[in-house]
DNA sequence: TATTGTTATACTCTATAACTATA
DNA sequence: TATAGTTATAGAGTATAACAATA
């Protein structure tokens, strides 16, 4: 096994595929999956978000911005509003009920994440991420 | 970016993106990918495996493992010969030239390896793959 | 009957190009 | 002319089901 633990790639990609499964797992019973989390968490951030502002924050094309966000109105949890001051942006808002589910969604998702993380101690966790944001 | 860059997910995943956008590049004039390099390094490794044995290894599905291999015995790096023992079973191995390709394309992959790195200390960059590793 | 390799097929995620409405 | 949202489409990557050859 040593020739793929010592590769970067594999543990990444090994590692994101573990931790997906624990997270689809855990926010299924909420009806919401990790990449809408994604969404929902920097639309509850601050100020509300145009879909292209949204999409450069999460880093993905304003495309797959419009299918997203199709699965969430469709959901209830947010909703599109045309902007005054600009007609062509549209600005997403979570509503009231998704305000709620994306919350306890998130709870579930952190208990995914701790999972994923058992085998190390708390510094260890917050070392890892450290590295990581470092990459970034 | 606080909401984003506290979520293992986010991390896991933009890291993967940034290395294999590296890897890509770095591999890439030797005429390999980074899936098809761990191929080649599985099977470099020691005895020769069959495509079950191989795809087992790497995690990934036996189905997938035909295209993988349709495209490394397409590019002359590997050979596929059936199994005396078991004519069910399809024995893989590197051709010579293969070997002296994946060598190659396995320097510049180790470089952009320490490029995405970078940031880290030569200390931290190894804390990263041992941290990663236990959550296997 | 079960296993290995294969093919066909489908599903997810993503991006590119082209359209529309607005600016 | 340029931008925001949308649609259609296509390309990876992956998996499931069914088949042929072999055990």
């Amino acid at each position: 096994m040593e020739v793929l633990t010592s590769r970067l790639g594999y543990l990444l990609k090994h590692a994101q595929l573990r931790l997906g499964a624990l997270v689809e797992a855990a926010t299924e019973p909420h009806g919401l999956g990790g990449r809408e989390l994604a969404v929902l968490a920097v639309l509850a951030e601050g100020r509300p978000l145009s879909q292209l502002e949204a999409a450069e924050r999460l880093g993905v094309d304003r495309t797959t911005m419009v299918a997203l966000l199709d699965a969430l109105e469709a959901k209830g949890v947010v909703e599109r509003r045309r902007s005054p001051e600009d007609r062509r942006r549209n600005i997403v808002e979570l509503t009231p009920g998704g305000r709620d589910r994306f919350h306890s969604a998130e709870t579930a998702r952190a208990a995914a994440e701790r999972e994923f993380l058992a085998a190390l101690t708390p510094a260890e966790s917050t070392e890892l991420l450290r590295l990581l944001r470092l990459t970034l």
